[in-house]
DNA sequence: TCCTCATATTCGCAATAGCGAATATATTCA
DNA sequence: TGAATATATTCGCTATTGCGAATATGAGGA
């Protein structure tokens, strides 16, 4: 007797400037949340408790490793929510402001500073 | 200075079970008011509450036709927008619970003691 | 064990969303 | 002009959301 259509709650996921934000930085990799709160540049519990929002969304895993906590999409179990959310990937990819998280995530991975030299962060790797 | 991502307000728009429901009905044809309050069985306020909110987020478009209102879906200038939003429209198509709403906006349409016979309502026109 | 670091959760608050009830507006018809 | 109809808006309320600040949890190392 669900009255609702099954959609609406990934929508409400997505409904958010920081959680498009977290998804396009996952939509390619699995990323330590070390990355996150250093890319998008704010408070390490907003960061958390989106990411809370969107496990419980069912949008994105969680594997813990050691002290780091990588984060990566699931591809949702109903197609329809599946082709949404890769349609989604695709807009959020050709966004000015999206692409220089992605720049600054680069930076933080792979720079002279980067989190990796810094404190020893896990590199983000490509989802097999 | 646009710091959000230009989906989200489309995502907020999509996220709540009513207004998919609005979009489902409106999916292949121009209707009027009447048949939503009809088919959704809701309080016509809040149809129209919702169907605001829609017009405010660009999604859908109203005409006035003498008494009657008639809202139709509105292709969404950026493209990615417009693959989302026809992508949600093929998902919502399947949905069994919304397959129901539109036999229901048939018989509120074609039907013995159907909205067109008791109140002259206008039928719903295909888009060209 | 204690300390540190990475991350998660809780708390209290301000902003927002959705709702029913009532009311307002716009159009047609007499 | 006034009544009737279709739709829109406003109001007061409750529920939910997002936030910063503080605190808790969980893992690794000394």
């Amino acid at each position: 007797m669900s009255r609702t259509p099954p959609l609406d709650s990934l929508f409400r996921a997505l409904a958010d400037p920081t959680r498009l934000r977290l998804i396009n930085l996952m939509a390619e990799q699995e990323i330590c949340v070390c990355y996150f709160t250093e890319v998008i540049g704010a408070p390490q519990p907003k960061i958390s408790r989106h990411l809370a929002y969107l496990r419980k969304a069912g949008v994105v895993a969680a594997r813990r490793e050691g002290k780091w906590m990588h984060y990566r999409l699931v591809v949702p179990s109903d197609p329809h929510a599946a082709s949404i959310l890769k349609t989604v990937c695709d807009a959020l990819r050709q966004d000015k402001e999206l692409q220089r998280d992605l720049q600054r995530l680069d930076r933080a991975c792979c720079g002279p500073r980067s989190l990796v030299q810094v404190l020893g962060a896990p590199l983000p790797s490509e989802i097999g």
